[in-house]
DNA sequence: AGACATAGCGAGTGATCACTCGCTATCTTG
DNA sequence: CAAGATAGCGAGTGATCACTCGCTATGTCT
């Protein structure tokens, strides 16, 4: 009946260790991090508990895995999204910087993110990858063609504001959206990254020198 | 030895409810939402569990009356350092806003709402407190002495996502702080605020009509 | 082929979860 | 002051947690 495939130790060995990981990725995400335990990753897996043990020393272990994972993942997906622009907008960057956010695998960081906040093992573990992602987030901002157009610190710290606002609207989203907001945030955002004011002022008479 | 006040019923309840309440969002802020179990809310209320019970019917109707407490606790506190303002300034209302987001008991706030995204009897419940909430930042920002320098919904729109950057900041916070992006990030918002490009640019050549 | 190593299994194990229940302590009402 | 109501207690209860252990299944090495 079952049609042994003749895998090497190896083969399997990686094979399972990855269906444990985007086991993890996807219960992260759909039942969050508490109910995340071991059971529901095993089952997700198609593994035993016991064979999760395996290769794994604790629960801790399979979430960090997933954690980097997450973040490879959300780069390769950014990265592909930006290359199917035919050209650079920086309208159509900010939406799919959203998509980011709002990506199923996403909520699995901010899972994470806030578990570690009252989790000091999972702090420690998680802190690195956080800079990672971080130092990251910025060198894909000073690759855009916009770059040319400011200095670097400032893109900088534009460019990781517009990724906390639209975390901050992720979040919020599961109790509360407002689309005509969201839509109109992107055209301030693209307004500040032109270097126009934010708003069209009705009456807007430029003080200070 | 004990000497017993003599307290009403109606003062016996309102007081342990009032404890049980406190405990509540502080285990939020302190442990997490996970972690703060009946068990935890009782003893930090100095109340056995089965009292707990006697008030609340679930763990949940705890903890979403521990939800309003925060909503309710949090405008308070932000009015308040309004007030001790000298005069309106907006780089110090962004600090207070960042202060807010950065309040132990705003954890709490940012632990429901995750927890409320695989959580759908937490979400039901939740949902009208997070719309309440958003509509009373949204009259907080118009009581502003900024609102009068622009369009209404423009303004609404900016403080939004100006609250929900602070959000994303205070989520990482955990695993990543950069002070020297802090700051300059209010620098940042206050250019935005007050009409001007969000940066100095170096040759800003003024486009598009 | 035979000896050995690694992969995978699933029934335990003690701890902890939300919640119940029978009880006592305190207040209210006539 | 007596009877009834409400407040508070803490030892259960069944379910679920991370993790262990003795076992079998499969691949590797000579």
């Amino acid at each position: 009946m079952t049609a042994t495939p003749r895998r090497t130790q190896a083969e399997r060995r990686e094979g399972t260790i990855a269906a444990i990981v985007d086991a993890a990725v996807a219960a992260l995400g759909e039942v969050g991090y508490a109910r995340t335990t071991t059971a529901e990753i095993a089952r997700r897996a198609g593994v035993s508990q016991g064979g999760l043990f395996r290769h794994f020393e604790s629960r801790l272990d399979v979430i960090f895995a997933a954690a980097d994972a997450v973040r490879a993942r959300q780069f390769d997906d950014f990265r592909e999204g930006l290359g199917a622009l035919t050209q650079f907008d920086v309208a159509a960057t900010v939406r799919l910087l959203r998509r980011a956010t709002r990506a199923p695998i996403n909520a699995a960081w901010y899972e994470l993110l806030v578990a570690a906040r009252t989790d000091a093992e999972l702090q420690a573990r998680l802190a690195p990858l956080a800079d990672r992602y971080h130092r990251e987030i910025i060198e894909m901002g000073r690759a855009l063609p916009i770059a040319a157009s400011m200095p670097p610190d400032e893109l900088d710290t534009l460019v990781i504001g517009i990724v906390y606002m639209l975390d901050g609207e992720a979040l919020t989203a599961s109790v509360h959206v407002d689309a005509r907001q969201e839509d109109a945030r992107v055209e301030q955002v693209v307004r500040i990254l032109a270097g126009e004011p934010a708003f069209e002022g009705e009456s807007s008479a430029p003080r200070q020198a």
